[in-house]
RNA sequence: CGGGGCGUAGCGCAGCUUGGCUAGCGCGCCUGCUUUGGGAGCAGGAGGUCCCGGGUUCAAAUCCCGGCGCCCCGACCA
């Protein structure tokens, strides 16, 4: 056995996950209950989704912005089914500088309720639309139960909250941002996505309607990696966000609000990981290719030239993501042995290991071992193009990391016509499961009741580029009552 | 909020049933030497409020009572 710190994923899934995540050092556990460390390899991650999500936000003409942690719960409680929806998973501030506070303070579980009051004082007309507003911070929420980056009590995230004139405009921004939050989770976390309109039941509280990207995780859960929320007119109304249009009239301004967290963090342990631990896809690996030397005392200074003439030869070489120079490490550790190096790299998903030692040297060559295929690859020496192929490699496996998580999920995607056979699906292999449904609340909890699964999404019908749901063909009967079906929907148990 | 598990060296654990010897083991850590192509070896060494508070006892890591904390699984939520 290799890495035999780490629980296989078939004896325990649970403990697989904590065991990588750990192990990588990509976190910690706090002293408060529910509350992670990000570990500096952890952050990083962290570091490359705001390096990809941030110009993208920003090419679409959206500005940083930052609002206080606390929000007055006279704030909180405006929007009525917001409050609701959110007051069982506030922490309040109740005493500050020794005394008891006049007013309770929440600590932001998201940010429209802080963020509606200070729009309402800056918009006055149609000349000041739209406001395109994101903020990088921390949120709260007490959860019952927690599981490292997936759902911590307290976590990272980007909040983007806009405001529009016109509802058109409002749902083009939430699509707009629904396809920057597919193609960067696609294109480079390897991540393949369903893209979708959640359920009544799912939808953010407060919010007209909200979409969301699901992916499929490695045990057959799904999860809910970004979401998007047109926002209509409620919080505008309840926040007094009114502006004066052309045609003279004062109208309440249109909204969204949207969303990713450091849960995509998990997202790509739980798809690319293996038993052997964490495999990271090149573009956000915060280190592409490690380098290990393998060390002779009787021939140290031929060894050194070689990794000396590889480390030259890197330092010259693209990352392959369009985000620099090529990131790598040199591990030349006098304390530890390669062996230990392979495994431990191996288990920190470095996606390609490059092997230099006396044997290599001599025959002109170095050693390239893919952490996706375990595949070893005699690469020539040669300071010139060495580089060049390694970046090749790198989106060889980055290609080769989403590929193989979409034929999971495609292998993993089954249509039911019943909800026996949904949940017959849900004990055995689990994954998603395509079924026309009625829309009603009520054989939405029926199934979850019986099954554990839920409503991941109801598949938009051209993609991106309208907000028009997938329609069953007339007279298909949902798969839950036998009522007639209005919608095709995607249902999954879900972390 | 229900169910389960755990708290003893940095990490992982044994010891507890049936109270008693200087509280042990593995890994890690420090020093030295030899090593290094898939988790090296030898020698020496450092490191402990046994989660907290009470109780029983000549004597408590161990028994009793109370508390705290964390993890996992469910139900609820990103």
């Amino acid at each position: 056995m290799f890495v035999k710190a780490i629980t296989p994923r078939d004896q325990d899934y649970s403990q697989w996950y904590i065991d990588v995540v750990t192990k990588a050092e990509l976190m910690d556990y706090a002293p408060v209950k529910g509350c992670m460390v990000i570990r500096p390899y952890g952050y990083a991650l962290w570091e490359a989704v705001h390096d990809g999500l941030d110009p993208r936000f920003k090419a679409t003409g959206h500005v940083n912005a930052y609002f206080p942690l606390f929000i007055p719960e006279s704030f909180l409680s405006r929007e009525a089914e917001h409050f609701q929806g959110f007051t069982p998973q506030v922490a309040w501030v109740t005493r500050g500088g020794g005394e008891d506070l006049a007013e309770r303070l929440a600590v932001r579980p998201t940010s429209e309720a802080i963020i509606g009051p200070m729009y309402a004082k800056w918009i006055q007309s149609y000349r000041d639309l739209p406001v395109l507003i994101n903020q990088w911070c921390n949120v709260v929420r007490w959860e019952k139960a927690t599981r490292p980056f997936i759902r911590t009590t307290e976590f990272l995230w980007q909040e983007g909250h806009t405001c529009h004139r016109t509802e058109d405009e409002a749902e083009a921004e939430t699509l707009g941002i629904l396809e920057i939050y597919r193609d960067f989770v696609e294109g480079t976390l390897a991540i393949p996505v369903l893209v979708g309109r959640k359920s009544e039941a799912e939808k953010f509280a407060g919010a007209l309607r909200t979409y969301s990207i699901e992916a499929l995780m490695s045990d057959g859960k799904g999860l809910q990696s970004g979401t998007c929320h047109n926002l209509g007119q409620h919080f505008a109304e309840v926040y007094g966000i009114n502006f004066l249009d052309a045609d003279g009239q004062l109208k309440p301004v249109w909204q969204s609000s949207w969303g990713v967290s450091t849960r995509l963090i998990g997202a790509v342990v739980m798809v690319h990981g293996d038993d052997r631990g964490l495999v990271l896809p090149p573009r956000i690996a915060p280190i592409q290719v490690v380098v290990v030397p393998i060390p002779s005392d009787k021939e140290a200074d031929l060894v050194a030239s070689g990794v000396a003439s590889v480390r030259e030869a890197l330092g010259r070489a693209p990352a392959g993501d369009g985000l620099g120079r090529l990131r790598f490490k040199v591990d030349d550790r006098p304390e530890y042995t390669p062996g230990w190096k392979f495994n431990d790299w191996e288990m920190r998903g470095v996606p390609v290991r490059l092997e230099v030692g006396p044997r290599d040297v001599k025959a002109g060559q170095v050693v390239a071992v893919r952490r996706d295929t375990g595949e070893k690859l005699k690469l020539p020496a040669d300071p010139v193009t060495l580089g060049g192929t390694v970046t090749e490699i790198l989106e060889a496996i980055q290609g080769n990391l989403f590929e193989k998580a979409k034929r999971f999920r495609e292998e993993n995607t089954r249509e039911a016509a019943s909800l026996a056979e949904i949940g017959e699906i849900m004990e055995t292999g689990r994954g998603f499961v395509l079924a026309p449904w009625c829309g009603g609340d009520a054989c939405e909890a029926d199934l979850k009741e019986k099954t554990g699964a839920t409503t991941r999404c109801l598949p938009l019908a051209k993609g991106l580029s309208s907000s028009a749901v997938t329609t069953p063909a007339p007279g298909t009967k949902c798969s839950l009552c036998g009522e007639d079906a209005r919608y095709m929907a995607y249902f999954a148990r879900a972390y």
